[in-house]
DNA sequence: GCGAAGTGATGATTTAAATCACCAAAAATC
DNA sequence: GATTTTTGGTGATTTAAATCATCACTTCGC
């Protein structure tokens, strides 16, 4: 379980002068959180938006339901992240669904309430222009730079990006299923699976079911940035 | 070539009270508008964002450009359309590259510029989310829902993006070559020749050179929606 | 005006990865 | 605690699409 470190809140609140303590103050005692288990749903794809939501503490998977069982998972939220946002403003409804990976803590603020801060501080838009434009292009970045690859490099990427993005470190433990890690990848179980074992018996990695091990963060790089 | 409309401009300086005619003067007394010809760089990825670019007029291609030489078009951005935004807020540098496609113009803004204007203004800092987010939204949703399917859907989307996105037509002519088709696709150039060419067999499309007639809207649209 | 480069097109071959078909172990449900 | 259901895993087969090869036609640059 990832914990809410003191300053997961800094995204929502930042540090230094943007935004004014009663601007704070407003956020704060507007919000509510509320509590969600491994597995419930926080907001469904095509429904409408309603209020801004940061995550506190836990992982949440940001996905896309297709019409044909198959989902594509966008990406995992860690703590201190908003999730939904780009819906909110870009849209009334939901582009994509999120559920709880482990037990999570989001705030829930009004969407007006929040717009009449951002309103009056315009300060605190460019801030959540450059939150929402980062978090895009990271998405943008790691779907774009995957679609190309072939299996070794889109396992790899995935490695990675456990490895570095969520859990800065080269022992880990997935936090999904091997069908979510493929859906993630943009590939099959069974070919993320067999691409896995394949790492395996070449010594890349160790592996105990969900429990991961980087041998060579060397090769995982290069099989990554080769495709 | 795509004409500047007398309302090009709206998406900039958007009618009604959200922007004051003295923040609308500052911006257009501020700007300069720069003309690109057919294949010009406008911008390219990696290099250092230093002005908000929006486009009056002219079609320009904004594509990732991968190592193994081959490169992924974003989208084709259409007069009225911010361009590169999103990195801008993102991060100081490009996180693509951006050609014109035919003769086009740019209105340069210096970013500080701009960016004092959303400072004193959050209601066009709201406004300038909403763009953002809609335009991110929009890439998004052509690239995760192309992501899975094969060439059929594929290939029908792009007609579909060509005809109902940019020329509002059933007749048009595709501004790019086959192998920028590709590259918009998601394919190759010679699977993305063979799949129109399967079409045209069929009689859903009409094509000679760059023109294309689409006889049968709705089984394209079935095809995309298949997959 | 002529050679070079780029574009559109087609056929044959190869290849990667999806699909299909199972099964064992683990987990969730009653 | 027994029984469904979900998950992880493997092998065989099929399939879609990339790659390779080649060529005609246009457009570009000198």
């Amino acid at each position: 379980m990832i914990t809410n470190k003191p300053n997961v809140l800094d995204t929502l609140l930042p540090e230094g002068d943007i935004l004014t303590d009663q601007q704070a103050e407003i956020i704060k005692s507007n919000g509510k959180v509320i509590s969600f288990q491994k597995k419930d749903v926080i907001f469904r794809q095509g429904t409408i938006t309603s209020h801004v939501m940061f995550l506190e503490s836990g992982l949440v998977k940001l996905f896309r339901e297709g019409r044909n069982e198959r989902s594509l998972i966008i990406k995992i939220a860690k703590p201190g992240e908003f999730i939904g946002l780009v819906s909110m403003y870009g849209n009334e409804t939901y582009h994509y669904s999120a559920t709880a990976v482990e037990d999570a803590k989001v705030f829930f603020i009004d969407f007006k309430i929040f717009n009449s801060i951002l309103s009056e501080n315009g300060n605190y838009a460019i801030y959540l222009l450059k939150e929402i434009a980062n978090d895009n292009l990271g998405i943008f970045d790691r779907i774009i730079s995957q679609y190309h690859k072939q299996l070794p490099g889109k396992i790899a990427d995935i490695i990675l990006y456990f490895s570095t993005h969520i859990y800065n470190s080269e022992t880990f433990e997935f936090p999904i299923t091997r069908n979510e890690l493929a859906e993630l990848a943009g590939t099959t179980k069974e070919s993320f699976i067999r691409t896995l074992a394949e790492f395996k018996n070449d010594k890349i990695i160790e592996i105990q079911g969900k429990l991961i091990k980087i041998n060579s963060i060397d090769i995982i790089k290069t099989l990554s940035r080769l495709g």
